[in-house]
RNA sequence: GCAUCUGUAGCUCAGCUGGAUAGAGCACCUGGCUUCGAACCAGGUGGUCGGGGGUUCGAAUCCCUCCAGGUGCGCCA
């Protein structure tokens, strides 16, 4: 157990023996400031008002309760009821020294172990991925990645957009490009985009290509032979571009995640039956609707979503009510997760409420929307080309690697040049990952290329960097960094500010798992290479004149440090480098 | 019109379920490399937290209202 959450179990404790309820909040948080110790109890002053007592005598019964033995030095009252509490030292060194020989760094296993269904990503394969792509991908993957170190079973999904009318219109590109022989011998498509832009400009501009265009929608979605032959070709060509971006992000997904819009085709009809059987979905202008009392505005209008159109055709939100009977039923999932845009909020309420509705969703299964804002680029608007065109995100993901392996180059000019662009590799796809990850998803957020890879402040650089010096060190000292164990001591403010650091990785994860927010994993580390850092200027750990003892602890905590960045860092999906 | 999100230092952003004197980075200024990596560190300048009310021991945080901006809103996904 973390000394947060013993300190924290002492003090629900003494709140109980003070006369308190037991679930009165105790509000245990690290101090703000220094002066005011290491940690606080913020709780007593609520607790008081509601049994109007005076906080500050509340307080002190609550201290004489205390019973932090070998933990806290003093715990002391201050301004109308806050308790003030200054670690014991030999406590940080004894639970320093318990992460250092655990891999998991104090994360607890969950208490229930849940099945956490994640969809993101989702490309639409018609088109080639871009910026708008980034951010699900990004951040669903590193929520993943933190819910399966926690230890929950995670089933991502890959919900791409590989049904739908447009695909009619690129299996008539495809026929008028390409001759039998060459259909039948397997297509290949350097320029995805170009290719769908062409067969855009076809469809608008030639009516019997758009004909053949429409019938071959109806084709397909019928199960004519040739038309799904030429789908399913066009859909693995786009797929293997996908997985191109997939590999070079260093993102998990794989083609066993692939689950689109197409694998719900059979199951439209059977949704739309139990929908109109229920009484929820109710004809109106010819097409199928349902209305949502739950999401009625102030003057009690419902809200309104469309399941099928008036020509009998299914539309997405068709598609995302079987996805949810999918998830609940088949993937057994007790919590799912949907890292989609903000824009869809509404749609995303609209379903989940639908999905409640019908009893299709149990009351013990989640449904969360982790929604994220638009990326923008420098000029505060949408990102896009100088020329008005959606970024293609191989173009971006290119553009950054070529930027830090130009800083690779001429900060370290002495590593052979393999070398130089492998890390240069791991700094560029780092710095587009962090910038992204670090800002509250839920916000718009600025692309910036000066202050993503200037690699100064809150970015990947300098967390990389952090690891490196690290790395450096032990390798100067001639000690193996991954085994390392040494006796911890705690003399200096600056060892102790990083050992305190290093305590609340296990907490943050948490916290990261809740709330699917990885910036809160981001402003942690951050903090935590700032402490390193100034560890690192004001305590020297192998100059001459360091004791043995001296020297092996702050190796110790070196390596402890090495080990919580490492860790936070792969969880985040980003790469640690030994050198940069 | 309705819904929803946002407004914090010159710029980019944190600020956890209300907590003490609102924090970082960039930029600017002052220091620190003949020995652990200076892609770094120490320090400084800089804020009516959009405006106004309210709730209370205490508000950037909760409620109301106004202002400004973004996004969404029945047959695309």
């Amino acid at each position: 157990m973390s000394l947060k959450k013993r300190i924290n179990e002492a003090a629900t404790a003494a709140f109980v023996a003070a006369g308190l309820p037991e679930d009165t909040p105790t509000r245990l948080q690290w101090s703000a400031r220094p002066e005011f110790g290491d940690m606080q109890i913020n709780g007593v002053m609520g607790a008081a008002k509601q049994l109007k007592q005076n906080p500050r005598e509340l307080a002190q019964k609550i201290v004489d309760q205390l019973d932090l033995e070998g933990l806290v030095t003093k715990a002391e009252i201050a301004g109308p009821g806050f308790i003030n509490l200054h670690l014991e030292n030999a406590a940080i060194v004894e639970e320093s020294t318990k992460l250092l020989g655990d891999a998991r760094l104090g994360l607890e296993f969950p208490e229930t172990k849940e099945c956490v269904v994640v969809d993101y990503s989702a490309p639409n394969l018609a088109k080639e991925m871009h910026v708008g792509h980034l951010r699900s991908t990004i951040i669903g993957d590193a929520v993943c990645r933190a819910l399966e170190f926690k230890g929950h079973k995670v089933v991502r999904q890959n919900h791409i957009g590989d049904w739908g009318t447009q695909f009619g219109m690129l299996i008539t590109e495809l026929q008028q490009t390409h001759s039998q022989e060459e259909l039948d011998a397997g297509i290949s498509l350097s320029d995805l985009e170009g290719f769908y832009r062409k067969s855009k400009q076809h469809f608008d501009a030639d009516p019997v290509f758009a004909d053949l265009a429409r019938t071959n929608v109806v084709k397909l979605q019928s199960g004519d032979p040739e038309c799904r032959k030429l789908w399913k070709q066009f859909i693995d060509e786009s797929l293997s571009h996908a997985e191109d971006i997939y590999q070079k992000l260093g993102v998990l997904l794989t083609k066993a995640d692939v689950h689109g819009e197409s694998a719900y085709n059979e199951d439209l009809k059977p949704v739309i039956a139990a929908l109109v059987e229920a009484g929820i979905a109710v004809e109106d202008q010819g097409a199928l609707v349902v209305y949502l009392d739950e999401l009625a505005d102030k003057e009690g209008n419902p809200s309104v979503v469309i399941v099928q159109k008036a020509d009998g055709g299914f539309l997405y939100a068709t598609t995302d009510l079987a996805a949810i009977r999918y998830r609940v039923n088949q993937l057994h999932a007790t919590r799912c997760l949907y890292f989609i845009d903000a824009r869809q909020s509404l749609h995303m309420k609209q379903i989940f409420v639908i999905g409640r509705k019908t009893g299709w969703v149990p009351a013990n299964v989640e449904f969360e929307h982790c929604a994220f804002g638009t990326m923008m680029g420098e000029d505060g608007r949408p990102f896009k080309t100088r020329s008005g065109e959606t970024i293609k995100l191989a173009d971006l993901l290119d553009e950054a690697i070529e930027r830090a392996q130009a800083v690779v180059a001429k900060k370290n000019p002495n590593l052979d040049k393999e070398t130089q662009l492998e890390i240069g590799r791991a700094i560029g796809v780092g710095a587009v990952k962090y910038a992204d990850l670090s800002k509250v998803r839920t916000n718009d957020y600025r692309f910036s290329w000066e202050a993503m890879l200037s690699f100064e402040g809150n970015t990947a650089p300098y967390l990389q960097y952090a690891g490196t010096r690290i790395h450096s060190l032990f390798e100067k000292a001639g000690e193996d960094l991954s085994s390392f164990s040494g006796a911890i001591q705690i003399d200096q403010p600056e060892e102790r500010a990083l050992a305190l650091s290093i305590q609340r990785f296990s907490e943050v994860v948490d916290q990261m798992v809740d709330s699917t927010m990885p910036h809160e994993l981001c402003t942690y580390l951050y903090d935590l290479s700032g402490k390193f850092a100034t560890f690192y200027e004001a305590c020297p750990v192998l100059k001459p004149d360091i004791e043995p003892q001296i020297r092996e602890s702050r190796l110790a905590l070196s390596a402890l440090t090495s080990k919580t960045l490492a860790s936070g860092l792969s969880l985040l999906g980003i790469q640690s480098l030994e050198r940069m």
